[in-house]
DNA sequence: AACTATTTGTTCGTATGTATG
DNA sequence: GCATACATACGAACAAATAGT
């Protein structure tokens, strides 16, 4: 005479919630849409506004919506990008559940992989990106409003990969390494020097899957080598 | 003269929300205490009442507490695990953000090298756990309820990497493949014969971490070769 | 510049539901 | 049954932001 307690017991506010999780999810609200304003959801729903809004509060916590406030405002749904992925992979390691070594430990192991598939799928508009790319990397020293720049070629065969869960991990992993370190190791951009993409460049616009898996790994092993420095506190610890 | 807005014009319910997190981040509250009742924080933080169940509200709905009700109730903190990454990549897919073949693809991808690095690191109690979860498979068949034990080599092998994060990763695609197939494909048992993860625990065990990547990858290939059955509109559009 | 309309943000008071002892 | 401690829910009111007139 067990299991059989569940009954239902909703709180209103996830019921609010979840119908409207759901509409955006059969595309009944697409990126950019607003969704009703809380007076028309109290009607709707026929709830209080602190259920709407608790409702409304959750979707912004999940990344599904963001709120602006004044007669334009409401609630807009977000296009959905890897920054969420990134976000959680920040709050695992912030909680002690993952170590910046793992975390390089990842992205040695999944970029190279990636930089393959960039060279098996790689256009000709895209090499023109990349060549772009790579020669603007010597200009950036004397901005440091660019330093984001530095790892435009990562983003771009990230991009390029064909496969929109690799590329949205290898971001993460890609931004997780550049926000930690940068955080004790503000002079990252000085052990970055110009040129040291050309390798795996060449390799993917020549469409060597081989040789892009091997120059990404190498590049990658000389990068992390030099992050060496990093007291080991740090690296297995929280920072905050 | 641009880049200047911000200012703070911070939300007060987001600012009790993010404190609360930062308390967890810090460990001042470890996973299964209990934070602060409504009525405490409301005087800790000098807010109001609603205040303080929207920043709840958004902990609840990012996954970091559990909110129970009654005379013990309160909001308590949550284990963090993988499930939340995978509830992230469900979304994604739901939202058509990615396809079924991209998630297989990525498993294919991943899934070898976890399988390597777990060669690399078997010790012998893993090893017995191993052998254990593969004989354990052929008694599956007649237990319906027991389908799940099919993957558990698959998990146990993610375990073994000595990478929690390429284990979230690995654990969230075994889950999603898992999911998402069996529900227009309610026969994928059928198609996963007992025996069939043999070559690849023999090479984890004997350390030969080349070898289980190959296996690993022959095995994944074979297994999703069976899955092509499944009509092409599914593997690229929504399911609810 | 001032006013107005719309929408979200915040507060308070009150009442109800739920679990524990 | 009752008291207690907690979350859940409602409604009215006011504050603040924003866009258009």
């Amino acid at each position: 005479m067990k299991n059989f307690q569940p009954i239902k017991q909703v709180k209103a506010s996830d019921e609010v919630s979840n119908q409207l999780r759901h509409a955006i999810f059969e595309g009944r609200y697409l990126a950019g849409d607003k969704l009703p304003s809380e007076r028309e959801l109290i009607e709707t729903f026929k709830v209080s506004r602190t259920v709407v809004r608790e409702a409304i509060k959750a979707l912004e916590a999940r990344g599904l919506v963001l709120i602006k406030q004044g007669a334009t405002g409401g609630a807009f749904v977000k296009e959905l990008t890897f920054e969420r992925l990134t976000n959680d992979c920040k709050d695992l390691f912030f909680l002690g559940k993952m170590s910046f070594d793992e975390i390089c430990q990842a992205r040695l192991s999944i970029e190279p992989i990636v930089a393959g598939l960039a060279a098996k799928h790689c256009t000709p508009e895209q090499a023109k990106l990349l060549i772009e790319a790579n020669d603007n990397e010597s200009n950036t020293l004397e901005y440091p409003e660019t330093v984001m720049l530095r790892s435009r070629v990562h983003y771009l065969l990230a991009d390029m990969c064909n496969n929109r869960f690799l590329t949205a991990i290898d971001k993460s992993l890609i931004q997780l390494v550049g926000t930690i370190s940068s955080q004790f190791q503000p002079d990252t951009d000085k052990i970055h020097p110009p040129g040291m993409h050309n390798s795996i460049i060449d390799a993917v616009i020549a469409g060597d899957e081989a040789g892009a898996e091997k120059a990404m790994r190498e590049h990658l092993l000389e990068f992390l080598l030099l992050l060496e420095g990093i007291e080991s506190d740090y690296r297995n610890n929280k920072v905050d």
